[in-house]
RNA sequence: GCACCCGUAGCUCAGCUGGAUAGAGCGUCGCCCUCCGAAGGCGAAGGCCACAGGUUCGAAUCCUGUCGGGUGCGCCA
């Protein structure tokens, strides 16, 4: 089970070695040259040096050896020294047998699997999710999904702000709106209510107003602050608050997140490490890894050869009070305990660069894990049509509530527009919208590589023409429409065999699977995901127009082209999978 | 000021472990449904890959600098 590049690089490695050349070097890709070759080795241009000999040459020598090596390639000399490969029919049906017969669709697995942490969505309790929250939640979801598929144990973790100065924010403000509740009088031994007095909305606006107030009245921001440090040393009525607030934004968060598909193992927060804090900070203290400076606690983390002087981390502030880098060494810390991962990967917005980079050096530093086991994985904003950070009409942030529903009205009326879906109930035809905006926001926004700002345009996003998501799921559905023509007639799946140049072109693309995943896993970037998914898409599409299935006459082919279309809407709702797109069986 | 991200076709974006004529979608212009879902297929036009140097047999890709846009820079998260 490997895949042609593969098997080619290993043959070609192979004769470079038996030159006395590095194997590396006979590393075969894809043509881009379709109509000179399938695949291309250079190796000989970048081997000529070493073997003091012309690029040709080599060439030449490399060829030769094969022809007893691997007779059955035919490869030619072109240019300085590219040597251009054609593969026979039968290598490809070789393959696509091979393929067809995998549950895997022809990807492979890791050679040693690591355990991973995925640390993504990272939604705040004081405030509703926005769009920012949206790459963060489906780049994370999408990486946990290939990690896993590759062979990871994947950890995900939603990691909820819920520890900071937002909630000494928002008790302090609905102190103020509400000052009779008993959380707030100190004397209250009584248990307290179990009804939280607040909704989602109450903290969707509560937050907002306390954080204008602070940033204006010094006053107002030192009562935050008092309430942060009294909450975190476990004032009742504060604590009992926090819980109501967490409960709430929970099961907010848990609607928004199911509507896009997206899952958790854990729904930890940065409150569930408060008790790890203060010992850890004392062994800090007691490995002289924190210094006090300014009457703050800090980790130094500046290096001699950084281009730019790192601020130090700040442990605990002159005020006493943890911050946002000392819950995530706690968390850091908790992990190594419950979880011991290899590896942890943060997928957080690139403007957090310097906050990560303190927090990593720091846990390196303290000895909480090996250079390398902490990754950014950073992306950029989602702008808006005048390509600045999309926002409301009014200039408020963009709630990605909003833009679910509105994504789900569009969709519905894009079905409706277009016809489709007549024959079904009105509860599917919900579900097919559901899907449909789900693809749509899913693999715009995965198809970009991460760190690109891209302008959100949701009428273009929920099209059907071009490379979205609803269009795949329309050829996947085209697909199947078509597999249940086929069994209604009573027709099975046979042998694939290649009779015409689109059927051997639909395999190159099959075969491109595993290297596509190979690349979004080690680049840790889903878009080559979303880029296999439509380049096989098409190519089905050339294959599809060129060669009938249900019509044709041959037995033997009519079966063949059925097992490669199969093999195709295996392959592609497998893909689809691991960017988090269901395909409906009709719409 | 310093650091990071970005600058590729009219528009939106891929490609960036260096390789031959730089790709896709949308839009524009031709064809193609008596035949499996045409939301499709085939083809055409459209690009000093921001700019200037450098490394290399070879650079959109690596290095340096400049310009333009975005983001971040000790006690918010």
């Amino acid at each position: 089970m490997t895949s042609i590049p593969d098997q080619l690089s290993a043959t070609f490695g192979g004769a470079f070695a038996a030159l006395d050349l590095p194997a590396d070097l006979g590393q075969v890709k894809e043509s881009d040259r379709p109509e000179l070759a399938d695949y291309q080795c250079n190796g000989a241009m970048a081997a000529a040096k070493a073997a003091k000999k012309a690029p040709r040459a080599v060439a030449e020598a490399i060829v030769e050896h094969l022809k007893t090596a691997a007779p059955d390639l035919e490869i030619e000399i072109a240019g300085p020294g590219f040597m251009n490969i054609r593969l026979t029919p039968a290598f490809y049906a070789t393959r696509a047998n091979e393929i067809a017969a995998d549950p895997r669709a022809g990807a492979g697995k890791v050679a040693t699997p690591r355990t991973v942490m995925m640390d993504y969505g990272g939604p705040n309790v004081a405030k509703p999710m926005h769009v920012g929250h949206l790459r963060s939640s489906v780049i994370g979801d999408s990486l946990s999904r290939l990690f896993r598929f590759r062979g990871d144990q994947v950890i995900s973790d939603i990691h909820l702000g819920d520890w900071g100065l937002q909630m000494g924010h928002l008790v302090t403000e609905l102190q103020d709106e509400q000052p009779d509740l008993p959380y707030f009088d100190a004397n209250f031994t009584g248990p307290y209510p179990s009804e939280a007095p607040v909704d989602i909305e109450d903290l969707a606006r509560l937050y907002p107003q306390a954080s204008a107030k602070a940033k204006s009245d010094e006053a107002r921001m030192a009562r935050s602050r008092a309430a942060t440090a009294e909450l975190q040393a476990g004032r009742p009525g504060y604590r009992a608050l926090l819980r109501h607030f967490i409960e709430v934004s929970i099961a907010a968060l848990k609607r928004d997140f199911g509507d896009l598909g997206v899952s958790f193992d854990l729904w930890k927060g940065e409150s569930d490490v408060h008790d790890r804090i203060a010992p850890m900070v004392e062994r800090f203290k007691a490995e002289g890894v924190t210094i006090q400076s300014d009457g703050a606690w800090i980790i130094p983390v500046a290096r001699e050869d950084d281009k730019k002087e790192l601020p130090p981390l700040i442990l605990i502030s002159s005020q006493g009070s943890a911050l946002y880098a000392t819950t995530d060494l706690a968390t850091i810390e908790d992990r190594k305990v419950e979880q011991n991962p290899d590896l942890t990967l943060y997928v957080v917005d690139l403007g957090q660069s310097d906050h990560f980079e303190q927090v990593f050096r720091a846990a390196y530093k303290a000895g909480l894990g090996q250079e390398g086991a902490f990754e950014h994985i950073k992306f950029g904003t989602v702008n808006g049509p005048d390509g600045k950070r999309l926002r409301t009409r009014d200039g408020g942030t963009f709630r990605l509530a909003d833009l679910i529903r509105e994504a789900r009205e569009r969709a519905a009326a894009r079905i409706d527009e277009a016809g489709l879906g007549a024959e079904l109930s009105a509860e599917d035809k919900a579900e097919v919208a559901r899907l449909v905006a789900n693809a749509a926001i899913r693999f715009s926004d995965l198809s970009n590589y991460r760190t690109t700002n891209y302008i959100f345009d949701l009428e273009r996003f929920i099209s059907f023409e071009g490379k979205t998501g609803p269009y795949l799921l329309y050829q996947a559905v085209r697909v199947k429409s078509l597999m249940r023509k086929a069994k209604e007639k009573g027709l099975e799946p046979g042998a694939i065999q290649i009779t015409a140049p689109e059927e051997a072109a639909l395999v190159r693309r099959l075969d491109g699977f595993d290297g596509a995943l190979q690349r979004a896993y080690d680049l840790r970037a889903p878009n080559h995901i979303c880029e296999h998914a439509f380049a096989l898409a098409q190519a089905f599409s050339s294959f599809y127009a060129a060669c009938p299935i249900l019509p044709e006459g041959d037995d033997a082919v009519r079966a063949s082209r059925l097992a490669l279309a199969k093999a195709m809407l295996d392959q592609l709702t497998l893909a689809l999978s691991l960017i988090g797109m269901d395909i409906p069986e009709r719409m």
